[in-house]
DNA sequence: ACCTTCATTGGACAGAGTTG
DNA sequence: CAACTCTGTCCAATGAAGGT
């Protein structure tokens, strides 16, 4: 046995040992809710937290900051935030399927925007609600069920969808524009699998749109990209924020909350038909997508081997590859350098004894080590006295063979 | 994180339609 | 009619996304 090699790691020490620090914990009684609840309007805990993770080689290691994601957030809500990288390195993966990229936008006329309201003034009609569009989180499911469905055609048991025009695809809603900030004008986009359409299919797929949402001046714009560059550029643009003032709309910001936003169809699991290098060749930033994709499908992005099981789930039996949360001050100490704006880190490979530790911390891996070396100083003995005997055997057996 | 919610997947089932 | 396919609904298992 090597026991004097590679000692505990990043996230087996944050997992054992760091969350019973004095005030490492994070705070009661919902460190969460304070970082993702919408309603919670107090400074942004986002980056305060970490979570670490190890690749099962024992050699590399890593962290991510935890954050709220919010569209209205300081910092989540900024072009190429973490959250928004984040988010585009969840959709490239799949974009990288797509040879030719068709990219809808679908928005509702301004006066279908506010009907359906479902907050302390509903919108009744003889005690019912009113049926919208996307003025509600119901409305707004409803509505993006309609167009997958159109575009995808409807579900029809295991034959898939059947009718639709596009295999697969990927949707996310913006709730405002450019041109007027604060307007609500939510617009739903989608990049689609397919390029170039005949205009009397385009015009078919429009109408399609138009009476299964029984919007008939419903505006649809339609184009298409095949070059990486092109498609990453769709990647960036789709997954940015809109919201970027709660007060635009505290409203819709409620009913927004646990939305999911972005919305996808068709099998994800063809090859790879263009390299993330060729995008940046053509310009555009891809720094870290890779490694961050890689993570955030738990597979280490240094050497592909998946990321250490810690142990699993007492309910799902599902196994958990990242540490309970720790307080980020731990990255400087490890100093741990940042993935290209990700929130997520690489934590340089160390002696866990080389670890700049609180005391609490260093108390309870003085105790680690102590019980490693008992354990060593036992099993040395115990060689010791097997080398003894052996020797003592050896001695005996030539005394024999030379008398 | 790890729990919950929700969409997707694909099997079971059944009535309608088709074929010989 | 029997056997088969087509089509639609229902449902459990699975998996992704967002937050107590």
């Amino acid at each position: 046995g090597d026991l004097s090699g590679p000692s505990p790691i990043p996230a087996s020490v944050a997992g054992q040992t760091l969350g019973v620090v004095q005030g490492a914990k994070p705070p009661e009684p919902s460190y969460k809710d304070s970082l993702a609840n919408p309603a919670t309007q107090e400074k942004s805990t986002c980056g305060a937290w970490a979570i670490v993770a190890d690749c099962s080689s024992g050699q590399h290691h890593f962290a991510k900051k935890l954050v709220c994601g919010k569209e209205w957030c300081p910092d989540c809500g900024q072009d190429n935030s973490a959250a928004n990288k984040r988010r585009q390195a969840r959709i490239l993966p799949k974009l990288q399927q797509v040879a030719r990229l068709g990219y809808f936008v679908i928005e509702f006329p301004d006066v279908y925007r506010h009907i359906g309201h479902r907050g302390e003034d509903p919108d009744l009609d003889g005690g019912k609600y009113v049926a919208g569009w996307c003025y509600s989180k119901a409305d707004l499911r409803a509505t993006t069920n309609t167009i997958v469905n159109v575009l995808a055609g409807e579900r029809c048991g295991r034959r898939g969808r059947v009718g639709g025009y596009f295999g697969r695809g990927l949707g996310r809603w913006h709730w405002f524009g450019e041109k007027c900030p604060g307007k609500y004008n939510p617009h739903f986009n989608v990049l689609v699998d397919g390029g170039f359409l005949e205009p009397e299919l385009l015009e078919t797929i429009k109408a399609d749109l138009r009476a299964a949402l029984n919007v008939p001046d419903l505006i649809v714009h339609y184009s298409h990209f095949d070059k990486p560059g092109q498609i990453v550029q769709k990647a960036r643009y789709v997954t940015r924020a809109t919201f970027h003032n709660y007060d635009w709309n505290p409203y819709m910001a409620d009913e927004l909350y646990n939305f999911r936003n972005v919305r996808w169809w068709g099998s994800w699991s063809g090859p790879v038909v263009w390299e993330l290098n060729e995008a940046e060749a053509e310009g555009e930033d891809v720094d870290g997508f890779q490694a961050v994709s890689c993570l955030q499908e738990g597979v280490c992005p240094d050497c592909g081997q998946p990321l250490k099981v810690l142990r699993y789930n007492h309910k799902t039996g599902k196994p958990v590859q990242w540490s309970r949360p720790v307080d980020s001050v731990y990255l400087d100490l490890w100093q741990a350098e940042e993935i290209s704006g990700s929130g997520y880190y690489r934590i340089p490979h160390r002696e866990w004894t080389g670890y700049n530790f609180s005391p609490g911390e260093l108390l309870k891996l003085e105790e680690m080590e102590a019980r490693k070396r008992a354990w060593v100083r036992v099993a040395a003995e115990r060689a010791e006295r097997e080398r003894a005997v052996e020797a003592e055997y050896q001695a005996v057996l030539w005394r024999g063979l030379m008398n």
